[in-house]
Order: C-alpha cells, then structure tokens, then sequence
DNA sequence: CTGTATCCCCAGAGATACTG
DNA sequence: CAGTATCTCTGGGGATACAG
C-alpha cells in the first residue's frame, strides 16, 4: 500500500526530529524569550511589582489579550508571581521571582547592547538599502 | 460628517504610536533577536565561517527558504557578511562581523543561562500543570 | 551548490463584547 | 479592575518546483 506511505513517512520524520529538537535547552528557552511581549513585561518588572493596568499602561502597544497570556506563560514558569488581593476593586500584582530577576538581568545586557550599537545596524541598513 | 471619523481618528493615533514605538532602540533590536532563527545563524556562526549548506545542516530544522532569508536580512544589518567564490559548483561562505560577533556575546550570554536554569524551568511548569 | 519564485495553510495577534 | 470568550484576518513560514 504505497499510497500516503511517503508523506507518512515525513510525517513521522518530523515528529522524531521536533522530538529531538524540543529537548535542546537554549531552544527551549528561545521559545520562551524570543517573543517579544515576555522581554518587554520582564523589563517592565525589572524594578519593583506592578498592577495588571499598570503593565497595560507601561508597555506601550500590548493589547489587554496578549499580555494577561503572556503573564500566565510566565507564571507558570515561575518567572513571575501573581498576586490576588481580595477587594473591591479586585487588585492584582505582578512581581518577578528570583529566577526572574536572574533571566532580566540577561535580557537586560540586550538591552544595553542595542542602546549602544542600534544606531549602528539601522545606518548599515540603510546604506546597503541605498545601493540596491 | 461623524461617519468613519472615529475609526479615522483610531487608525491615525495607531500609526502615530507604531512610529513612536518604532524609534525606540530596544523594540528595534527586539524586532531583530526575537527571532529563532537568528539567534540560532548567529550561533552557528560563532566559531568561524562556514558555507551556506553547513549552515543548513548545523541548525536543524531550519528550512532553506528560512536560512536564506535570515543570512540576508542579518547581511544587511551589517553582523554577517557573504562571500562568493565563482567556481563550480558555486561556494558561498557567511561570516560574522565584528558587530556580529558582539551581538553574538550577549547571546551566548543567554545559552549559557538556558544551560544552567532551563530544567528549573521545566520544573516549575510540570509542577502548576500537575495541580490544575 | 546556492538561490529564487509560488502556492498555501494555520497559529498568532488584534478587535470586540461580556462577566465577576 | 481584571479576566474570559469569540471572531476574524494577516503574514510567517513550510513545501515544492525551478534556475544560475
């Protein structure tokens, strides 16, 4: 039965090796920081918990959907710690844990570097944009 | 005339945030590093110079289209840069360049967190999907 | 070997409206 | 205020075929 037994085939390729791939360490974690929302909320946090309107406010352009997953993603992780303070309104804080704290310190060396050397990479764009 | 004015008025406070928010350094880098595949050329990439089919085989998964398509827009930014030796078949090699392989630091400084925390990670995420 | 051109699909992200 | 639920739609990215 030939039929369908080739794209099966790659089918089942693929599976192994999305397998072997998804237990890469520094993979793992480019899932989880090549997104642009996680560093942003990160950063956000870098100095001190924040209310979930506060993040909202803070980070410009991040609609009210993406950050609340984004926040769970990292809770989950145990990035971030959620907490609940029952009132009327209800109040919610946002603080990084201390492995947190650590990943920020990270990212925070990106961000240094791009205040130092963005200038730079938007003039080579530009110039090779010019003579093309 | 009201009619459209509102949704105007939205769409031109929309394009005026984007351009606020594109003029600020870090969300360009962002724009740039969050990427999989970039971080992952860049990787490659740290130890020496190697050639277009290396590179596919080195960074599993990636797919020509992908490869191609990130070593053009890294070149452009001025971290790569391509040479063609005209022989047959045709030899291109990709290289880092010095703001290449500074960038690159900063990210190895990344990989090397991922190798240390990655698997504390994990752990925090089976356990909150354990009790949910 | 290296690279371009096409087609196509679906996950991701925004918009909107509603609940506790 | 904080969060959930839908709907929609685009564009990123894979597959494929072809070219220098």
């Amino acid at each position: 039965m030939p039929t369908m037994t080739a794209s099966q085939r790659r089918a089942r390729a693929k599976d192994e090796f999305d397998a072997f791939l998804a237990s890469c360490p520094s993979r793992q974690l480019l899932d989880v920081v090549a997104n642009k929302w996680v560093c942003l909320v990160l950063a956000a946090l870098a100095d001190g918990s924040l209310r979930h309107g506060e993040l909202r406010t803070r980070i410009a352009g991040v609609s009210q959907k993406m950050l609340t997953q984004t926040l769970r993603e990292l809770e989950r992780d145990g990035l971030v710690t959620r907490t609940v303070t029952a009132s009327v309104p209800v109040r919610v804080d946002y603080e990084l844990t201390d492995l947190g704290r650590d990943l920020q310190q990270v990212l925070q060396g990106l961000k240094d570097w791009a205040e130092r050397n963005m200038a730079q990479i938007l003039e080579n764009r530009a110039a090779h944009a010019a003579l093309s």
